[in-house]
DNA sequence: GTGTGTTTAGGAAAGG
DNA sequence: CCTTTCCTAAACACAC
């Protein structure tokens, strides 16, 4: 156990990147989404470590959200003051540590951007499109993204409709991708659902948008209780990363399912955070159903745009 | 001015 | 060794 002091965890940076922490704040949310003010203190309650030297870190975070694909900014409602937008993941980040490593990530999630007018001052709608012309071989990083396409959009769109192919057809593209890792970092309960279809759903009633009826009845039954990290944790986290290397066995051809349950397991003295304690293991299966919504839109939407590449090979 | 968001750049480190 | 990912710094724009 870490002791106050020296040895305590706390004074150590934690293992976990800037991604990952990004992603563990944001599950860690009812509404699997954040501002940023709210991941920040995210990070500083539950990691002394970043309690120091906020400007530098919380450059690099900021980076991060923009920089990376698999963060997607939500706007705020009209309703809901604030400053900055919500972030989320994006629904087909899928397991992007899932060789068990917090520290670095098998594959960068990337998408392809293509110029496309409507999309870019939506992120919604960007990610969407972005998700439907995603490359295959993510190359440099800098390679992705093309200019900004022009801001103006919405006009005779009509949102409700993106949104609605969004969450239908931008979630699985008719692969199965296990949930976001995390989720065990956080100690969700996650059974029966898919990492991509709940947060965009969440996202639309979030917004005010209507959800599909289907996609509503499934968050409400499979996702009854939408746990939450109820109290800052205590300066330390799990240990994990390199003791836990070397339990996932990647099978490109099985759906990219951990050998084993989520490893990450915290110490169990750190009882002040049953999300941290009592983790279930990130062992989920796609709801059928949803499922197959999802498969229908999505996997004609991508083999339209990038031949038949098949969007599970993102990840591998 | 402050907070937020985007982007470029360079270097370190991990991984193959 | 080479490539990819991560980290950091910094400039800049924008909104409040």
């Amino acid at each position: 156990m870490p002791r106050p002091g020296k040895n305590s965890y706390s004074d150590q940076k934690p293992p976990y990147s800037y991604i990952s922490l990004t992603a563990m704040a944001i599950q860690s949310s009812t509404e699997k989404m954040l501002p940023l003010s709210d991941i920040y203190k995210f990070i500083m309650d539950r990691f002394p470590y970043y309690r120091e030297n906020t400007q530098r870190w919380q450059n690099s975070l900021r980076h991060n959200l923009s920089f990376n694909d698999c963060f997607i900014k939500i706007p705020r409602r009209p309703d809901q003051p604030g400053k900055g937008s919500f972030w989320a993941l994006h629904p087909d980040c899928g397991d992007m540590f899932e060789n068990g490593s917090f520290l670095r990530r098998r594959k960068r999630f990337k998408l392809l951007r293509v110029e496309h007018s409507a999309c870019k001052s939506n992120p919604v709608l960007h990610s969407y499109h972005s998700h439907a012309q995603h490359a295959l071989h993510p190359s440099h990083h800098h390679s992705g993204k093309l200019g900004v396409g022009h801001p103006e959009y919405l006009g005779s769109m009509g949102r409700l409709s993106h949104f609605q192919s969004y969450t239908l057809g931008g979630g699985q593209s008719g692969s199965f991708k296990h949930p976001f890792a995390i989720e065990s970092l956080i100690g969700r309960d996650y059974k029966g659902v898919m990492a991509s279809g709940l947060p965009i759903a969440s996202v639309m009633h979030h917004l005010g948008y209507p959800m599909p009826a289907q996609l509503g009845s499934m968050v409400n039954s499979v996702w009854p209780h939408v746990g939450m990290l109820s109290e800052p944790v205590s300066s330390d986290y799990p240990p994990f990363n390199v003791a836990v290397k070397g339990l996932y066995h990647h099978h490109p051809g099985s759906q990219s399912m951990p050998a084993v349950p989520m490893p990450i397991k915290p110490t169990p003295t750190l009882g002040t955070v049953p999300s941290l304690t009592g983790m279930t293991p990130g062992v989920t299966q796609l709801c059928p159903r949803t499922a197959a919504l999802m498969e229908r839109d999505a996997t004609a939407l991508v083999e339209e745009k990038s031949g038949s590449l098949h969007p599970a090979l993102l990840q591998s």
